[in-house]
DNA sequence: TAAGTGATCTCT
DNA sequence: GAGATCACTTAA
């Protein structure tokens, strides 16, 4: 079997809290082009990951925890690698994994994966409501992170400011937080 | 462009 | 308890 070969074979690497125990920005970056995998029943469902923003603790004002922890936002307090869903406009449920270290609030919205284009579409599509809130990414959670091995070229990466954030202000509304994986 | 929809948070 | 707000989607 050649090198090359077995690189291929090589498998997938599910993305433990050290991955995601590290600055949001770098995980959120780092985030694209890996899997997030989902599991209902016996069914697995595997979407690369093409859309991420990140929401940077108690300074940011875009941040849910920067008005203070909340049972809400209680999740984004815990260690990386635990999911902080919540529910928004009276129909949608958002996915977040919580990331950097503990009692920093920070986390990430997973915004599309696949072929699915919306972080309410891709919650209404893998199923995923308020159980998830605060488990860990783990297989035995039905809901985790693997590593593929895909390389993403820095060129493939565009920043550009957060969806739907205007009430946090000029400059936090502004902030180029938001990564998403180019096409082909 | 605006309505739908309900949890959550900030006032009383 | 009331009122405002909201990290969205869909139908016009």
């Amino acid at each position: 079997m050649s090198l090359q070969h077995k690189a291929q074979v090589k498998r997938p690497q599910r993305l433990t809290a050290r991955f995601f125990n590290r600055h949001v920005l770098k995980v959120a970056e780092d985030l694209l082009g890996k899997y997030l995998i989902r599991k209902i029943g016996r069914k697995i469902i595997a979407l690369p990951i093409t859309e991420v923003e990140a929401y940077d603790g108690p300074r940011d004002k875009a941040c849910h925890a920067s008005r203070g922890k909340t049972p809400r936002t209680e999740p984004m307090f815990g260690p990386g690698g635990r999911f902080y869903v919540y529910f928004c406009y009276g129909i949608h449920w958002m996915l977040n994994i919580v990331t950097g270290p503990k009692n920093y609030p920070s986390a990430i919205l997973i915004r599309a994966a696949g072929h699915i284009n919306g972080p309410a579409k891709l919650t209404r599509y893998l199923k995923i409501n308020k159980s998830l809130n605060a488990k860990e990414a783990l297989p035995e959670n039905g809901l985790w992170f693997e590593d593929r091995a895909v390389r993403i070229k820095k060129s493939k990466i565009k920043k550009s400011p957060r969806i739907g954030v205007s009430y946090a202000g000029p400059v936090w509304s502004e902030k180029p937080y938001r990564f998403t994986l180019s096409p082909e």
